[in-house]
DNA sequence: ATGAAAGCGCTAACAC
DNA sequence: GTGTTAGCGCTTTCAT
């Protein structure tokens, strides 16, 4: 293996003048930069990463706790995921994916053996069980999510509450006056998943604002579930001319089953989609919706932890402003 | 931060013998053992994990290169990722992530600066292209898919050809004469990926084997793509009665489009699915299907890579063989 | 069955 | 602008 040594021997320096090239935290001559970096290069030197660690206590290294459920949309997990890893690689760290099976244990591990320098975690709740553990690491902290309280923690999410109100006042915009909300599966519901909560009340909130009729589904996770879900929004609501559907498994199926059923989008049903966008894109016709901004969120989130492992940071809660994309699955109200 | 000289010094020990215990690599006396792991625990030490590597040359985690594909499927991409994560947890390493976009720079960094001891592939092709770097790394390598040729690799997948030939069989079981194979999009035929073009060689062989009629349709990954598809098979061939369906963002639309058309399944068409089990489970009647066991070959990929990290392994391709599970979409032909 | 001590490769004072 | 040096916390000989 290459060290530190090998470069400074072959460039003619010391191992403290090439550490500092590196890191660029004294000021190095053009001559002795240049002859370093060549060095550096023909030898094909990478600094090991425990030795900087044990020496820096940093490791560049950021954790992301995922979460295993089935219930809420793979894809979506995944778009965040990658967005993380690659803004983490943008600013030269990379990413150690755990899953939440390991429990406070898992965190207090990381953390404890300075495997990573601050944590990421998605699958918030609004009663964030994870708050204290996460609190009492010293390591900074980023929730992809938000709970009630987040208390000093930072946290970034799409801000839920307005996309519903924007989807619901697009439909009320166009005349209708009975609409459903397509939701999440009822397990997300049940243990409180920040995010579906979160639409949730924004969407009774402009229901009821605007004076419309409108009721809410949660949509289990599969086809046959979701073609059950749309028989019960149209027997329950047999006018229903304004579906928003924020389930990105039952997207497809509740357009082919209202399709089946006669009922045209948009001349029939106005349908507003939450989801990736090139998701609404998928379709004959590309779908009004308001886009998950995945690849933002993570950049933020990567921004922010580092803002705080660079000491500049105070705690902030992050929420992204929807934005409503209009396509061709929504019409006024004939 | 708690170290090895805290512990040693509340159990009365020398920090060498905590490092024994922790290890197990000499014979501790019962007493000892358990004082120190008294103090482990009350002091709630967790070796660092920098120094760990720096001493020993192993840092107990695992390079996991992820695709940033978005036409390959991205469930199951993400089974494969928990699937290696979990099975490294009960190995006690942890995961970290890449992508592919820092391209064979990424792995010489990865393995260079000894922050992972080995590198497990996603996304394979058939004449794949990092299998040189992944051999001049000096580091354990499994490549989760299988390229023409492995060379000195290890690689871990589903035996696709058998599983392929396995659908046409069942199929040709029931009398089915004129079959259609629904398969990934395009693109991922065009760059040659592993499993894709494994399954298409054993659709066509086991077609050819019976004395088939057979038609393979690649199906690009949007709702429309894969209604235009399922157009195109009634057309080429309107006669059909077997659909294999190797395409998980296809299906819904396949089994929703067949239905549109009056196609009854099982009656008038027969469909075999290829895809993760509980996915064929979540439709009104369970699929016939050829479950892709994500779960086993993650566990299994992990597996070979540690073993091969403690010195007893060959390299070894291991193909999974594929196993058949009857549903309700199958029939005998009328 | 246990301890003492020599590094592992790097960073960051401290010197000049 | 550069070199010298003292650790960082651990594993692993070598001793006993």
């Amino acid at each position: 293996m290459v060290t530190i040594a090998d470069v400074a021997r072959d460039a003619g320096v010391s191992a403290s003048t090439v550490s500092y090239v590196l890191s660029g935290k004294r000021s190095i001559s053009a001559e002795t930069r240049r002859r370093v970096e060549a060095s550096i290069r023909r030898l094909g030197y990478h600094p090991h990463a425990g030795a900087r660690a044990l020496a820096s206590s940093r490791t560049n290294v950021l954790a992301l706790v995922m979460p295993l459920r089935t219930d809420i949309d793979v894809p979506v997990v995944m778009r965040f995921v990658t967005s993380v890893v690659t803004a983490a690689r943008e600013h030269d760290h990379d990413v150690l994916l755990l899953t939440n099976d390991e429990g406070p244990q898992g965190l207090r591990r990381v953390a404890a053996s300075a495997i990573a320098d601050a944590i990421l975690v998605m699958d918030v709740e609004a009663d964030e069980p994870r708050i204290p553990v996460l609190r009492s690491l010293l390591r900074p902290a980023v929730l992809i999510g938000v709970p009630d309280d987040p208390e000093d923690l930072s946290c970034v999410d799409l801000d839920f509450h307005a996309a519903a109100a924007r989807c619901v006042h697009h439909l009320a915009d166009l005349g209708h006056t009975d609409v459903a909300l397509v939701g999440p599966s009822p397990t997300v519901y049940e243990r409180g998943t920040s995010f579906a909560g979160r639409f949730l009340h924004g969407f009774d909130g402009a229901v009821r604002e605007r004076g419309l009729r409108g009721g809410t589904y949660p949509c289990p996770p599969s086809h046959e579930a979701a073609r059950a879900c749309l028989d019960e929004v149209l027997t329950r609501q047999p006018d229903v001319t304004g579906i928003v559907v924020h389930n990105e498994a039952a997207l497809g199926t509740v357009l082919s089953e209202l399709d089946r059923r006669g009922r045209k989008v948009p001349e029939d049903v106005s349908v507003v989609a939450v989801c990736p966008e090139d998701m609404a894109d998928g379709f004959a016709v590309p779908l009004t919706a308001v886009p998950i901004p995945s690849d933002e969120v993570g950049r933020i989130a990567v921004e922010m932890v580092l803002r705080q492992l660079q000491g500049d940071a105070a705690p902030e809660v992050r929420l992204l402003s929807p934005r409503l994309r209009e396509g061709g699955s929504t019409a006024p109200r004939r």
